[in-house]
DNA sequence: GTAAATTTGCAACAATGATGCAAAAATTAA
DNA sequence: TTAATTTTTGCATCATTGTTGCAAATTTAC
């Protein structure tokens, strides 16, 4: 079995051609996907309905997760920490570049804690630096 | 002259009835918001597309910034800083309440700086907590 | 292989956001 | 203050994005 299958396996997903190939386009990529992005890739094949679908069901499972973006735009990433241990932490730094606009987790740069005023209970911490990165400098 | 109408002077805008309206309610409200809430707040009086070039004409200017979020929601928010002083400085962490959901700029909580891989060039970094806030405990 | 459960595609719909253009309002100049 | 110029608004229209119900197809379990 390949690895992709087994990731469906593992996450209680039934094995299917849509996505098998949508997970398969996360592993070939090296940087975080958008909606859109996932959808060029696919729309010949699957219908707009099933990518939404597909996504929805990875980020439940923890196979893909979130990266929050100023503009409207949802990026989604498989991180190498999750899809090879299957156990989720996803509390790094994400890097948008300048240049080429590609979104990239730093898996080892974890989100530091900071102090906040009385009252606010923290739960989760969510950070996003802009730059450029090595490829474009 | 009233402090809105002041902060559109500042800013080379001329003074118009939807600019008073929703830089006031910005004003009146304690924490970010959508493009949804404003919209409600202002529908019976002015047009979808006057309250989306309104704000995108804040953003340019500086007067609203904007609140990265996971899910495709953009959030705006007037901070005290720049509403007062006119000098831009947004580099504080933001905070959303699970159970109100309500989104709230913490002005005086500085986003630290972290360590980046090598190759990767620091510009600008966001953060964004998530959890409860003092009104909701 | 067959039955049950799940997933897919289609159609339809809602929400969000953008643009061109004429009418209205605001600013500038006289 | 009025007239001319500039800017903004509203309307119509369109594109994109995202959701839902349901029947057909596929996958899984037996």
């Amino acid at each position: 079995m390949n690895p992709v299958e087994e990731i469906l396996k593992k996450n209680k997903l039934s094995i299917t051609e849509g996505r098998l190939k949508i997970l398969g386009v996360f592993i070939a990529s090296n940087g975080a996907l958008s909606h859109a992005e996932i959808e060029k890739k696919t729309r010949e094949v699957f219908d707009r309905v099933t990518v939404y679908r597909t996504l929805q069901s990875f980020v439940e499972k923890g196979i893909i997760h979130l990266i929050p973006t100023k503009d409207n735009s949802i990026k989604y990433a498989l991180c190498k920490d999750d899809c090879q241990a299957g156990h989720h932490h996803d509390n790094h730094v994400h890097f948008i570049c300048d240049e080429c606009s590609k979104t990239i987790c730093l898996d080892d740069v974890t989100i530091p804690t900071v102090k906040l005023p009385k009252g606010f209970t923290p739960q989760h911490a969510e950070m996003v630096v802009n730059g450029v990165c090595g490829d474009c400098k």
